[in-house]
DNA sequence: GAGATTTGACCCTT
DNA sequence: AAGGGTCAAATCTC
């Protein structure tokens, strides 16, 4: 850490060489004989790059002096946003968020405030309906309502060390209608407990992820159905909410099939729902997208992909689980802050690339 | 007895 | 006002 940089500053010139280098093979793909895909890909890479920089800077600029994020500071947990490892995106969130810890009796306002994010997740048969197993967080239910127009109750959990460690991070379980195998769970808040460092595991390149998908409890033909089915990722789409104004914006869009072959993450494909909800709720906090046998089914920022730390924690282990990804919807709450500039659906790049070494160095 | 779950009531959001 | 989310007392489990 080169110490008088700040963790924008170096993100951003970390953007601004990666473009500068995906241009470089931009321009070699073009003298060589490769795929239009491939130029493509790359393009939506130094296009995403440059939106990336183009975000910090705007945030840098509005929010005056970064914050030290929470979770560098007291080493307790990971940064929840990609923007927020070191930093607080939106002061009006980050503050918002400080005065929900401060009242901690009213909830009610968390709702709003917290970030969210939707897992669905498919038990296998074996485990009975008995719902999603144990996600590596440890969970205390704290109710139960019949919700109307849905079959099965919500459970609500919240973090058992909610009192001793001030960690609001909660899930809501709901069983689908129509599938009693699969659940759909809301997360809301990371986990600023000890849980969540001791979560992360040890960092693993991107390229082992790859030979190592996270399969241990998906079952093959689903897990081959994501692999092979090109439908599979344009299903994917970002969603924006305009915290503001609760105003959802949905900005569909699909991921080039083709480029995806491209990423070495084809062999271990991993669903990425980019829940820009990151960046406006939970710069407070360390946006951990539970990788969790529930959540097999990952959510990412962009930046999150971007940020090992918070990408080492959805790719966690999963081989005590047996749950498997519901591979066909992606029901993803994805807020994303208010911008001056339009946001394109490169700003969201799937193909961001995770295999950016030295990024954060 | 401590911690987790259940469940009805209360409060907030829409 | 309705529905959803949380609280907290009662109950259960280990």
């Amino acid at each position: 850490m080169e110490g008088s940089w700040s963790w924008e500053q170096k993100t951003l010139i970390s953007e601004l060489i990666q473009g500068m280098d995906l241009a470089k093979q931009l321009k070699q793909n073009l003298c060589a004989k490769s795929s239009p895909e491939t130029r493509d890909f790359l393009v939506q890479r130094i296009l995403s790059s440059y939106e990336k920089a183009l975000l910090i800077l705007k945030w840098s600029g509005s929010m005056g002096q970064p914050h030290q994020p929470l979770g560098v500071a007291t080493g307790m947990c990971v940064p929840e946003s990609p923007i927020s490892i070191n930093e607080s995106p939106r002061s009006d969130d980050f503050e918002r968020g400080l005065k929900d810890h401060q009242d901690l009796r009213d909830s009610s306002k968390k709702r709003k405030t917290l970030p969210r994010w939707t897992d669905q997740v498919r038990v296998s048969s074996e485990n009975g309906l008995e719902g999603p197993q144990d996600d590596g967080y440890s969970w205390r239910k704290y109710g139960q309502k019949d919700i109307l127009g849905a079959k099965y109750p919500r459970s609500y959990y919240r973090c058992t060390f909610r009192n001793t460690q001030s960690c609001w991070s909660t899930k809501q379980v709901q069983r689908s209608d129509d599938d009693p195998y699969l659940f759909e769970i809301t997360y809301r808040g990371t986990h600023t407990c000890s849980q969540a460092s001791n979560s992360v595991p040890p960092p693993t390149s991107p390229e082992k992820q790859d030979q190592k998908p996270n399969n241990h409890n998906v079952i093959p033909q689903q897990q081959q159905f994501e692999h092979s089915n090109p439908k599979f990722p344009s299903n994917l789409r970002v969603i924006t909410e305009d915290l503001e104004h609760r105003q959802v914006v949905e900005s569909p869009f699909s991921f080039p099939s083709t480029s995806y072959g491209c990423m070495k993450s084809e062999d271990s494909f991993t669903p990425l729902v980019l829940d820009t909800e990151t960046f406006t709720g939970g710069f407070s906090q360390s946006f951990i997208s539970p990788a969790t046998p529930e959540s097999n089914y990952y959510t990412l920022s962009p930046f999150q992909m971007n940020n090992p730390a918070a990408f080492h924690n959805v790719q966690r282990s999963e081989s005590e689980h047996t749950e498997i990804v519901s591979a066909n919807t992606s029901a993803t709450n994805s807020p994303i802050p208010e911008l001056d500039f339009p946001l394109d659906p490169v700003d969201i790049d799937p193909n961001f690339p995770f295999d950016t070494p030295g990024f954060f160095s």
